[in-house]
DNA sequence: ATCACTCCATACGGTACCGTACGCCATCCA
DNA sequence: TGGATGGCGTACGGTACCGTATGGAGTGAT
């Protein structure tokens, strides 16, 4: 990615460098957040960045609670109430959440988590999400008729088998791997 | 951690840097992996490195080549054919690779997965571990008389479960954790 | 016109690395 | 006992960053 704009570039603003860091956090992991970088692709230089933010730290920060709010309004989107259409809701999860599609979405998910190993506020912020996503699908559940505990263990397993599949690498493992993904999704959702 | 031997070091050979190496990115990752500061922590100087390698991606050559042996032989090792014991074998597999016990090779599945999301050398020897440990959970299914693609299917969930929990954190979510998870493994293995 | 304020450029010092060139010492071998 | 070689230290140049200090162009208010 080069400069965005070539020539008559707009005052910049803190969301702008949060969009920016939160690309590169995709591809390249916490450490290719870098002032300078990240700067040069704008097209302008640091000093643009430190009147901005306070540090980098400060970066990290606004891309962190970025993240958090994003998710929660999208979980919370997903799995509004609509009843009878429960087992619908859940396939779909799957399918959005799941690595074939939504790449980008995959990529920063990994990136945060990752993060979140080393980073004790990114922790913090993956088990906000953590909780109030596995809550949602609880629900779900629950409203399908199954008791709380099983709601809760399917959650689990859901996510747990969403995100893992993004770390596999087993596209060349058997080319009928959709169907086996569909059966899994079956299993994990299942009447 | 410091210098390992205070005073009268021995020679160092190139597997002790790679499994030192290997330490190093289960704890930090990739970027973690620096010659100098593996260095400071045999108390030498990275005038011994270059001695032993070429540069730093020899190095990190080492540390795939070293990694992939291992789980190679260790999955191997954990699914000898034992004629009655498979479902035993596939909970033992589970509990093993979890992440409650066993957290240095989590740590390490997870550094080389990251890794491989950004090099194809490190894509390509995790694909010959999925491949290889997809291979042997299969046997295991199929010898407990599933078909063979149930027991594929089984197989990829196996796995993408276990590496997707410990992406998450979810330890606050219930105090009866544990037993979800022995609920899901058996949900997984079930007959 | 001037002043203030916003937004950014320039320039600098400092750190943490990689890789190379070369020198030095211990050990083993003839 | 001398010479070769293994194993490492030292020193250097180069790169890629972080953070700060300061200046300066533009723009709107008075």
């Amino acid at each position: 990615m080069k400069h965005r704009n070539t020539r008559p570039r707009a005052a910049l603003d803190r969301n702008e460098w949060v969009e920016a860091a939160i690309a590169v956090l995709a591809e390249q992991g916490v450490q290719g957040m870098r002032i300078e970088v990240l700067a040069k692709d704008f097209g302008v230089t640091k000093g643009s960045f430190y009147w901005h933010f306070k540090d980098r730290q400060d970066l990290f920060n606004a891309v962190l609670t970025t993240w958090r709010d994003g998710r929660i309004r999208d979980i919370n989107k997903q799995t509004v109430a609509t009843p009878g259409k429960e087992h619908e809701q859940l396939l779909h999860l799957i399918e959005v959440y799941g690595a074939t599609r939504n790449h980008k979405g995959i990529s920063i998910e990994l990136a945060v988590r990752e993060w979140a190993r080393r980073d004790a506020q990114a922790a913090a912020v993956v088990e906000e999400v953590d909780h109030c996503r596995l809550e949602c699908t609880r629900k779900l559940f629950v409203a399908r008729g199954l008791a709380d505990d099983e709601a809760k263990s399917r959650s689990l397993l859901l996510y747990a088998y969403v995100f893992g599949q993004s770390l596999m690498a087993c596209e060349s493992y058997d080319p009928r791997l959709s169907d086996f993904k569909r059966w899994i999704a079956e299993l994990i959702v299942k009447e």
